[in-house]
DNA sequence: AGGACTATTGAATCCTCCA
DNA sequence: GTGGAGGATTCAATAGTCC
């Protein structure tokens, strides 16, 4: 039995290296698998430029079967490996998550959370043919049922202004200075995860000094965050360009002191944005009222879709407010009214003010 | 072959009954399955109040096995009586979603989005011993990959102020007034959904008109609010108590009547073609106008069969567009302006317009 | 220096009709 | 089924340029 070669990055097919590995010798893993997105043609933005897709061969099957070996073998390899009382994280996307979802449950692993990482700033969807994708989701488990396994519950409540912990997570891609150029200028790998996202993963479920494993390093996020964290770390990857890439990336990063442990992204709280058709969905308004201005000059009428419409115009609140007025602009929450009751209106703003207090409660 | 009992809530087994109806008669379904919670014990409060958690019998399962098995049967009912260009939804959490997303895709389902409910006022997490589980998946599909499933791009993007619906909804829970209670006070459904989240699946995915079926009915939410929104609906439920409870909610509510109000925003897709050449044809634009691109740098002259030619191109206003410009396409119509009078040019977008409205008069 | 404006980009299953 | 053409479609953030 070999010994563990720690805080490294070594290039290796993940699965048998995991097989050559002791069992029960590592704390977590956090694995960042292909997720097998089965893009067909090109993507073309509005203004022509080109969408740069994952069309890499490692996320290349040639079906679910293929996928699902695959799935099942890393996993199998990677709870081998994992200490009784480790945990398992997995991100994914719609594509491959549910997969993965079923596998580590019939191996035996014991779901703790999934978590959804909900992006500030995703990529659009141009065609406007489905939702923005804005999320992408990890999966959160124990070895076993029986796992006594460690969860920060301070440490989180901390990071969000003491409360606990949610199991959305809004954070921003990696992007700007965090994201790795290659010598054209061009980000020198498809999916760089943002560190914000493992450091969040690796405060909750590790204590400094725990190792934590990472069969598709890739850029090596995973390793580079543990690092700073100050706990041990093992990156596996299958390409000598990624693992060169990350090794570098890794002895930039200095040991871990105490100072450097505490920086990185705090949560911010604002107040919710409260879109209008969000009041008609909560049906603190029924499509079909009717809405006055100040003067009972103009009336509108409630759309399903949280448009309004009056006798010349239709649109948003805003818009329809302006046009009426023939203003420029116009705040439609303030100027806009409904009738509570037989004699006095109110104006919409009220009716937000009370979603937001209920919403919270 | 039955007709299809429209409107109605219906006492049954879900797998049978959609076995009996006609195939590909239903426009969307939507579906709250069991959840396979595996609670052990009770759950209590930190005031020692005990959690209603869900350990009704038909939530209770020998193992994934059985839990599969029903889940591959029930979508297979469910993707029969669905039209070709129908898509379902799904509801569920950690528990079953990975394992129903899963038997989805093998059966041929194609996903659209996956959707994260986050709730605004989730039940904390009273042990501390994981994240708050603050949110529920929906999958959105269609019946297969080449379905031209209906989606109100417009109307969502009106329900959000503006701005493209993303995959994360952020709404309440189903608390207060909205909660049906029984003749105890208690809940009379464990899992009652708020109208919030069906009203956004129902508007987004269905024309008024369109028959939406709920295999799993419980206190009538789908159906209800596709009332509410003049869609036609089938609710089913095995247990004769929940039949009741629904049938006696739908029957309170009106039906739709104001066929303006439930109208959403119509696409643009959908507007009535209107081809260049028939502009030409009306004397909106006379043979030998010029058109000019947005910054003057292209100029184009109008011919008399609908066609236009520049210094080095000539073909649809498309076409000529995407020449020169040197892109692979182009929206002729917001590319092109003709100068009305001396100072301002309009996109051709706008004649387009005028030409439609003075159509329809 | 600072504000205004432009260009770029991100795990993407991203159009539809008609001949 | 396939090919061609019409024509519909984007949000947030960062970096760079211009004035």
């Amino acid at each position: 039995m070999k010994s563990i070669p720690e805080n490294q990055i070594i290039r290796a097919d993940s699965i048998e290296f995991m097989r050559s590995m002791p069992e029960e010798s590592v704390d977590m893993v956090f694995a960042d698998p292909p997720y097998n997105l089965q893009l067909a043609g090109e993507l073309y933005r509005p203004n022509n430029s080109r969408v740069a897709g994952v069309d890499d061969a490692w996320d290349q099957f040639d079906d679910f079967d293929a996928y699902d070996r695959l799935t099942r073998d890393w996993l199998a390899a990677a709870r081998r490996v994992l200490k009784p009382n480790g945990t398992l994280w997995v991100i994914g996307s719609y594509h491959n998550i549910f997969r993965v979802g079923t596998a580590l449950q019939n191996i035996g692993f014991w779901i703790l959370n999934d978590v959804v990482w909900v992006k500030s700033n995703p990529m659009p969807n141009f065609k406007g043919r489905r939702f923005t994708n804005a999320h992408e989701t990890l999966i959160w488990c124990a070895k076993s049922q029986k796992s006594k396994y460690t969860f920060n519950y301070e440490a989180m409540k901390a990071l969000n202004d003491d409360l606990q912990m949610r199991s959305d997570w809004t954070l921003p891609l990696c992007t700007g200075e965090e994201r790795i150029k290659g010598a054209d200028g061009k980000k020198a790998h498809p999916t760089q995860k943002p560190e914000s996202l493992l450091y969040r993963t690796i405060v909750a479920a590790t204590d400094p000094g725990d190792l934590i494993l990472d069969p598709f390093s890739g850029s090596g996020t995973t390793s580079a965050v543990a690092k700073k964290l100050g706990r041990r770390y093992i990156g596996i990857d299958q390409d000598a360009g990624y693992v060169k890439l990350a090794r570098k990336r890794l002895a930039e990063i200095p040991e871990a002191s105490d100072a450097e442990a505490i920086q990185h992204t705090r949560p911010k709280r604002k107040e919710p944005r409260v879109p209008f058709g969000t009041l008609v969905e909560n049906g603190l308004l029924a499509p079909g009222t009717m809405l006055t201005s100040p003067c009972r000059r103009h009336t509108a009428k409630v759309r399903a879709d949280g448009t309004i419409i009056s006798a010349d115009h239709k649109g948003s609140i805003h818009q329809v407010g302006a046009a009426v007025q023939g203003a420029p602009s116009c705040n439609g929450w303030t100027y806009w009214q409904v009738a509570s009751d037989a004699r006095k209106a109110v104006p919409l703003d009220v009716l937000r003010q009370k979603f937001r207090t209920e919403a919270a409660l």
